[in-house]
Formats: structure tokens, sequence, C-alpha cells
DNA sequence: TTGAAAAAAGCACGAACGTTCGTATTATTA
DNA sequence: TAATAATACGAACGTTCGTGCTTTTTTCAA
């Protein structure tokens, strides 16, 4: 490998770093080019701009994925291990940054930490936000409480788990329609609602098998 | 209303519908002076900080939230109605940003906005992370179709939702994670998970009802 | 109408940003 | 070893950023 490729090499796996815990757009040419001991536009020249740099980076995690999760799922069999397999190292996947550990916080998912505004992450205004959505969580789950109460909803209902899945659709359907921008997202989202009240409806006496 | 309560209204309307286009973080003081035909050490004295700021903008972003879509909830009388309200009132709530529309592109729910890194939401970076989550997004439905080849997964399964729904269930778990530092999301992720392949596993005779 | 208090403007600051440019230092090849 | 290409450096550019002072204007009550 040439010189030049090497240190390629190091820049993108530093921005990679960088990127999993400021954001992507969190990356700064000077402190990266502190980082790797490299001047500002030694750095630079690697990539020409930024946005290459970072579509460079994109593509990096993405191809660590690929390996990570993606790969040893379609190792498997059937279909049903195949997406075992793929939620078993998505695992893997959120521990693969644990290295990277900085202020006592642990990145998570370097996808979504990249596209999140991790400036957010410290301070008074996350405090704030932790606080709402918190709130909210509780807010849903008095809702759900309240339906295992009256009868409709069953009553060894995890309640909590319920909410978790019921907001995390509103997420999944806000992040694919932002970046997507494809209407079928709202028609899922609603079906998927719909199959949420249906299960937490059903008496624990019909629960079937989960065939593998 | 003294005047300078009103110029704060005035300033705290403008960053929230900036921080629904650009983020909480994108909130420039000098661009929001521009906007607001205020100087921006005189926008600044209103607040003393960018942070106290943005800590009003969240203040009134969950206030609104509360008057479009918990409230109304809240108004309805069981358990159910409620879930049903708050999911249908959601909808309100991501059509209250339309106005705000900008470059053609839909700022969705604010919320959402404000904690994502919206400077990625144009150019070549944005296209090629789209590229990427279409086809994990693909990817999960070719597991899942292949599953209902197998027999495991019911025939009238529908492929689409299930990967929309499995995918959200990791995002969901990303941000509370993020956000509070809390295991108890990974159980519930896990269980989420569980359930999910339940239900696609069950056959269409087993339908029950969804009570009201 | 006057005068104190509130509100906004004006100006400047230090720092960080991505980028450009000309030059020096290395590696590679002939 | 000489020629040539690949890498890297250092300084500076023009912007933008949040914030701090000082002065001017506006507001509202006595």
């Amino acid at each position: 490998m040439q010189k030049g490729q090497k240190t390629r090499e190091r820049i993108i796996e530093a921005a990679l770093a960088a990127a999993t815990h400021r954001g992507l757009e969190g990356i700064s040419i000077g402190a990266l080019a502190k980082e790797t001991g490299l001047s500002k536009s030694g750095l630079f020249r690697h990539f020409g701009s930024k946005e290459a740099l970072q579509i460079a980076v994109v593509q990096r995690m993405t191809d660590r994925f690929g390996d990570i999760v993606i790969r040893p799922a379609l190792n498997e069999t059937s279909g049903v291990k195949r997406l075992r397999s793929l939620f078993a190292h998505y695992s893997d996947w959120l521990a693969s940054s644990e290295g990277d550990e900085r202020d006592g916080f642990h990145p998570g998912c370097p996808f979504f930490a990249m596209a999140s505004d991790n400036a957010l992450l410290a301070g008074p205004v996350r405090i704030f936000i932790a606080a709402q959505t918190q709130r909210l969580r509780e807010t849903v789950e008095r809702m759900a409480w309240k339906a295992v109460d009256e009868g409709t909803f069953r009553e060894d209902l995890d309640v909590s788990r319920f909410a978790f899945a019921l907001i995390s659709l509103i997420f999944g359907f806000n992040f694919f329609r932002r970046i997507h921008d494809d209407s079928s997202y709202a028609v899922w989202a609603a079906d998927a609602f719909e199959d949420l009240l249906r299960d937490a409806a059903r008496r624990p006496a019909m629960a079937s098998d989960n065939g593998e």
C-alpha cells in the first residue's frame, strides 16, 4: 500500500471515531488534524472537501456494519434465523464503539450517532430534553395502564414495553420520512400501530408458537 | 404585555421555526436577529446565552405538543381511545410545521428535527445515507420474505411493514438509550422484537378483536 | 412633561471554521 | 544517484460564531 493510502486510512478511522461521538457534522478538519498529527492542509488534501471526507466515513461505517451485522446474518440458513442473527449481532455492533467512550458517555450505534446532533448530548439542554421525553413515555404508559384496568388490554401486558414500541414506531416513521420522503411510511406506521393494539388486546391463552 | 415580553415571544417563535429546520444547534443568533429585524446583541440580551434560548425553544415546543397531541388525547374516556387519539393527533402535530416548508423539504416532527443533524439533509451526503438506509430495509425485507417462503411467517404478512417495525425498534432503542442511559431499553427492545416475530408467525385464522 | 427604567443598537472581541496557495520534504522509479 | 512524483507543511484567507461592553432610543408611569 502506498504511504498516502495508509494515512488516508488513518484519517478515516479517526474521523469515524469522531463522527461516532460528535456526529458527522461535528467532524472538524482542524481537530482531526491535531488528532492524527497531520497539518490541516495535509489532511485536507486527501479528500479535497469536507463533504468527500464525510462520505468516506459513511462508506467505511457501512462496510463495517456489513461485516459485523449483515454478513453473519446472511450466513444463516432460514429467514427467521437470519432475522434473529441480525438482531443479535446488532449488539456486537453497538459494542464495537465501546472503546471510544469519552466523558463517561457511550456513543451507541454509530449510524444513529452520526445522524444526531451530538452537541446536545451534554449540558442543561440535554437534561431538559431528557425530562420531556421521559414524561412522554410515562404518559403513554398511563394510557396503557388505563386500558388494562378497563379490561381491553390483557392483564399481563408489559406496559413499559408497549409504550416503548409505540414511541419507537413514531421515531422510525420520522426517520424514514425525513430521509426518503415516501408516503408509504405513514401507512406502515399506522398499520403497525394497529398491530400493536391488537397484540396488547389479545388474551394470553391465545399465545402461539414463534416458529423457527 | 410589556413590549419586551412581546419581542421575546417573537424571537422564540422564529427560533422554533429555525430549530424545526436546521435543528436546535443550527440556530444562529445572527441569522435569527436578521430574521426578526433585531440586532444580534439586542436579541441576545433577552436570554443571556444561546443555551437559555435553546431551552426556551424546547419548552415552547413541548407546550405546543401538549396542546395539539397530549391534551386532546387525555380528554378521551377510555385508555384505548386515548392511545388512538394520541396517534391521530400526531398527524396534526406533523402538519403544524407544514407552513414552514423550505427548499421543498418538509420538516416533519419538530422534536425529531430538533434532535437531528439537519445539516445533513441536503447535498450528496444525504443522498448517500439515504441509499444505505434503503438497502438496509430491503435486506430485512428479503429475510422476511424468505421466512414467508419457508412457511414460518404467515403468507399474508405485510413484509414491508414488518421490516419497518423492526428497524423502528432499533431507532427507538437507540434514542432512549442515548438520552437516558437506562439498560431497560435493551430488554424492551429484545422483547418487542420477539413480539414482532410471534405476530409474523401467527396464522391469520387466529386474528382476534381489537377491543375498544 | 419629565425622568427613570427597559429595550435595542452599535461595535468589537477572540476563537473556530473550511479552504487555498506556495513551498518543502519525503518516496518511488529510472 | 538523479529525476520525478507523491505527501505534507505553514501561513493566511474570508466567514461565521457567541458573547461583552457602551451608547442610544423607546416605553411607561408619576
